[in-house]
DNA sequence: GGATTTACTTATCAAATGATAAGTAAAGAG
DNA sequence: CTCTTTACTTATCATTTGATAAGTAAATCC
């Protein structure tokens, strides 16, 4: 296997799935939020409840910054903050509900257009696809 | 095949695919440059020679600002313009020939990166990656 | 029990980015 | 030949973002 190939396949399937991701969440951000917010409630939708250090690891965006927008999300309603019980230093941050709501209307939105973008496709080709998705996930793009 | 499955596949997955090019890319910005003047050099590095507005296209950044950038760019001596015969309002913009080196070098770095992540991967298993860039390059993330 | 580390906050500052208004010059349309 | 459109520039401004210094409070280490 020619490995410069490889890589070159690699770097050019990464640009598609940027550009491709852009077009499918554009426009879904309501205008209230900036994108590093909008980031952070991405985040969130996926693993809440999430520290702030975790948040600020995983973005990736310094602690005091994080800790701005964070506060900015809860005073605009979006997300809130949890004691842990364990250790009183750190914080849960979740999703409001309001959040919650902004988010799977935002999921809503992605998903209808991607199942416009693989309307069509044969249950053979959309099986290919889910392996070649576990195959990338687990041998390329895990994270470590 | 459960549509909605396949959609949560794709979200984990893009995301994955954010996180990882992300850490490939770290560092590999010159500190003269800023993220979105990255980014132009990078499409100039694929899409050579562009015009200003084939930049704002696809990047996507309104004309002024991308004037803005590429004057900045100018500036620094990594990229070049030149007149477009046809079109004298139009001008066709090229890396310079320190800007391919910085490119050249960036990518260089992001390679090697990608060659430790995929180390000790069987043959086998490099066939089924590249089978999998290509079906889900041409069945899912092709452009529109 | 004092020193250190961890988790997070507050405040401040500079730089990057996005948006808009107002221009020039060339090309194309009628 | 004038009118409109296209391609781009310049200037300006507000907002967002990134970075740093200096703090608090709780947990952990020895």
């Amino acid at each position: 296997m020619d490995k410069q190939v490889l890589f070159q396949k690699f770097v050019a399937f990464t640009t598609s799935v940027h550009e491709v991701t852009d077009e499918l969440t554009k426009d879904v951000k309501s205008d209230t939020i900036t994108p590093v917010q909008y980031s952070i409630l991405e985040y969130l939708a996926v693993s809440q409840p999430a520290t702030l250090s975790q948040i600020s690891d995983c973005l990736p965006m310094s602690m005091p910054n994080t800790s701005r927008e964070l506060r900015k999300l809860g005073e605009k309603n979006l997300c809130e903050k949890f004691d842990v019980a364990e250790d009183r230093r750190k914080q849960y941050i979740r999703l409001s509900k309001e959040g919650q709501a902004m988010m799977n209307e935002a999921f809503q939105r992605i998903e209808k257009r991607f199942l416009q973008r693989i309307q069509g496709t044969s249950e053979e080709d959309l099986e290919q696809i889910e392996l070649a998705l576990d195959v990338l996930s687990s041998r390329v793009f895990h994270s470590r």
